[in-house]
DNA sequence: TCAAAATATAAGTATTGACTTATATAAGTG
DNA sequence: CACTTATATAAGTCAATACTTATATTTTGA
């Protein structure tokens, strides 16, 4: 599922705030050299598996991040954390700043916006 | 890599403590209904994409969770972890336990040792 | 030193999966 | 309405992958 690049760079994408079909179809098409099809075939199964949710927007399908998913996912490395050293150095400041709120970027095609401002895990 | 619910589930057997390549053949040859080399080849992918050490022990191969690359995998989902509610309420325990030092099961085959304590994570 | 045990590799096959082009569907727009 | 835009689906192809059985390799122990 995530072990495939294309559906893994999508969300990274998305982790950025929601983003048309269209939208990810160029960016992620042109990142990969691959078809709106072959987009829109990634973002079914994206959608399938629960990792995203649409909306619709006239003609247009919003894509955003699902967390449920990636939870899960994350719930299930829960049993390895105890193999590699935590980060709690960071805790102190995310403690501080509470839960980062999301952006919801309508679209934004082709225009980048620069990188997430930190958002980042302590770890247990 | 990870999509594959068999080679999952040899990381959550392996979460617990080394086992032989023998043993894992067993528990998991039986769960799936596959053969031993299927299980050896699933342990091969596991090795060469660094989920997993090996060492020899006489004629038997003790595998254990490498870090690393499942590290790397909690790393990228740093990017989504403000999209779901954190439990902070883990945390004064995990603090108070201090890391959690892992258990070396020389094998153990068929036996099980039931689940692991709790071992959990915190989140940002 | 030879047989058995533990594991890996080889070779073949069937399924899955990630694309392609072509086309269907649905929604704005003149 | 007809045309265009936005997106999804269909159908086919090719490569990757997850198995199988058979066998090679290494280690141990009688």
């Amino acid at each position: 599922m995530l072990g495939d690049p294309v559906r893994r760079r999508i969300l990274e994408v998305l982790a950025r705030g929601e983003h048309s079909a269209g939208a990810l179809a160029d960016v992620i098409g042109t990142e990969f050299g691959i078809s709106q099809p072959a987009v829109s075939q990634h973002l079914r199964v994206l959608r399938e598996q629960g990792f995203t949710q649409v909306r619709a927007d006239g003609a247009r399908r919003l894509y955003a991040v699902a967390p449920a998913a990636l939870r899960e996912a994350d719930a299930w490395l829960d049993q390895f954390r105890g193999f590699w050293p935590q980060r709690l150095d960071a805790l102190g400041t995310e403690l501080a700043r509470g839960q980062r709120e999301r952006r919801q970027l309508v679209d934004g095609a082709a225009r980048d916006e620069g990188p997430p401002e930190g958002r980042q895990s302590v770890g247990a």
